[in-house]
DNA sequence: ACTTGATTTAAACAAACGTTTGATTACTTT
DNA sequence: AAAGTAATCAAACGTTTGTTTAAATCAAGT
C-alpha cells in the first residue's frame, strides 16, 4: 500500500516517490510530448527508471495507465473548478447580484493556470488537450463523467448570468473560450513566447488576459 | 505523371481519382480520428484500396506522406487567407480606412470554413489542429515556413488597426481566437452539437459567432 | 508485335510494440 | 529466524509496424 508522504495540495495528489508515481510523473510528461499512441511502455519506464514490467504491475495495461492519468488529474482540477465557481456564487448571492461573467470564467481557467505552475503538473493541460483532439473509444468514458457535466454546469451558471443570450451563443461562446484556454498550452504556441522577456511570461498576466478577452467574447452584441 | 483533370477550385487541387490521390484522401481522414502514429500504413491503403507499396513508390515514406498532405492542405488554405486579406485591405484603402477588426478575422477564419465544407477536405482542419499539439521534428519546418509567416502577417495588419494595442496583447489575443477557431473543429465539439436542430448545424452562423466574439475580445479594453 | 518505362502486387524483412512469465529481491508479520 | 506477501527484474512471447524486394501488370511509342 501506498504509505509514504502525499503532498497535501489539490494539484498535486499522488507520490511520486514510489514506482507507480514515477510512472504517472513520466507518462504525463511523455504522453503530452508525443501522444498516447506514440509514447511506448518502454519510453515511459526508461524516463521513470523503473522496469518496463511495472506498470502492467501497477496499472494492468497501457490503457489503464492512461486512464489512470486521467482521472488522477482531471478530478482535482475538475472539483476546484466546482469549489471556486460555488465560492463565487456565494459571494454575490450575499449581495443579492448575479455573478458575472469575469468570475465564472475565472473559475473556470484559474484552476488549469494553478496546475500549469507545478512543476510536477506542468505538461497534464496538454494531456487533457490532447483528449479533445482524440476520438479513441476509451476515453470516451473520462469525457461524459468528467467534461461534459463540467460543460453543463458552467452553462448553467451563465444562464443565471446572461437570461437573455440563447443557448446557442452560450454554448459556442463557452467553447470558444475552452478552446483559448486550450490553445495557450499548445507546444506551438507556448514556443513562440519562450524568446521573449521574462515580465511578459507571467501566468498571471496571461490568465487576467484570457478572462478579459473571453468576458468581452460573452458580451458581444448577439447578431441577427 | 499526373495528367487527368483537377478540380479546379482552391480548395481541392489534387486528383482524388488515382492512387495518389486516394492515398492523401484515406490518409487525411484516418490522421485526422487517430493521429499520425496511431494510423498506420495497412489502415491507410486498406480505406484507400491500393497496395501497401504504394505509399512508399509515391512518396517514398510515412513522414514524407504526413509532409506532403500537410504542403498540399495548408498552401491553398493560407494563400486564400492572404488573397481575401489583400481584397479586404484594397477595399478599405480605397474608402481611406483602415480595414476593421471583424474583416482581418474573417480573412483569417473563412478560408477554414470553406475548406470544413468540402466534403473531401473536412478532416484537414483536424490534422492541422494536431500539428499545433505535436512537437514532432518533422513538421516544424511547415511551422516555420507557413505558419508563423501567416500569424506575423496578421499581426501586422491587425496592428495598422488597432496601433494603441501593445504588442502583447496582440500577440495574445490573436492566438486566444485562433484557439477557438481550432477548437470548433475538435471532434468532442463537434460530437456535442450532432444532435442539435439542423438549424444550429449552419456553419456560416457559426462563422459569424466565431467572428463577433473574437472581434470583441479584441477590443476589450487593455488591464492596467 | 515488340520494347520500354511506369505502376502495382504479394511476400518478406528487421525492428519495435504491449504483454506475460518465472525467478529473484525486499519488506512485514509471526 | 522463518514464513509470507509485495515488488522488481531480465528475458521472452506473439503481433504489428514501416520498409524493401523482385516479379507481374499496365500503357504507350515505335
Amino acid at each position: 500500500m501506498c504509505m509514504s508522504a502525499s503532498k497535501g495540495t489539490h494539484v498535486l495528489n499522488i507520490d511520486i516517490e514510489d514506482t507507480r508515481g514515477q510512472i504517472l510523473v513520466a507518462a504525463e510528461k511523455l504522453f503530452a510530448e508525443n501522444g498516447f499512441q506514440a509514447t511506448s511502455l518502454r519510453s515511459i519506464t526508461n524516463e521513470a527508471r523503473v522496469n518496463i514490467a511495472s506498470v502492467n504491475y501497477h496499472f494492468g495495461s497501457k490503457e489503464k495507465l492512461i486512464l489512470e492519468l486521467l482521472r488522477q488529474g482531471i478530478r482535482p482540477l475538475n472539483e476546484e473548478r466546482y469549489r471556486m465557481l460555488d465560492a463565487f456564487e456565494a459571494e454575490y448571492d450575499e449581495k443579492d447580484e448575479t455573478i458575472p461573467v469575469e468570475k465564472i470564467l475565472e473559475a473556470l481557467f484559474r484552476p488549469a493556470f494553478q496546475y500549469f505552475a507545478h512543476q510536477e503538473r506542468r505538461y497534464f493541460l496538454r494531456v487533457l488537450g490532447r483528449c479533445l483532439t482524440e476520438e479513441a473509444e476509451f476515453i470516451s468514458d473520462i469525457f461524459e463523467n468528467e467534461w461534459e457535466p463540467l460543460c453543463k454546469k458552467f452553462e448553467k451558471t451563465l444562464h443565471d448570468t446572461l437570461p437573455e443570450m440563447p443557448d446557442y451563443n452560450r454554448f459556442w461562446r463557452l467553447h470558444l473560450a475552452v478552446g483559448g484556454l486550450i490553445h495557450i498550452f499548445n507546444p506551438v504556441t507556448m514556443g513562440m513566447i519562450q524568446d521573449k522577456p521574462k515580465a511578459e511570461n507571467d501566468s498571471e498576466k496571461l490568465l487576467q488576459e484570457l478572462i478579459c478577452f473571453s468576458a468581452a467574447g460573452f458580451k458581444a452584441e448577439i447578431q441577427s
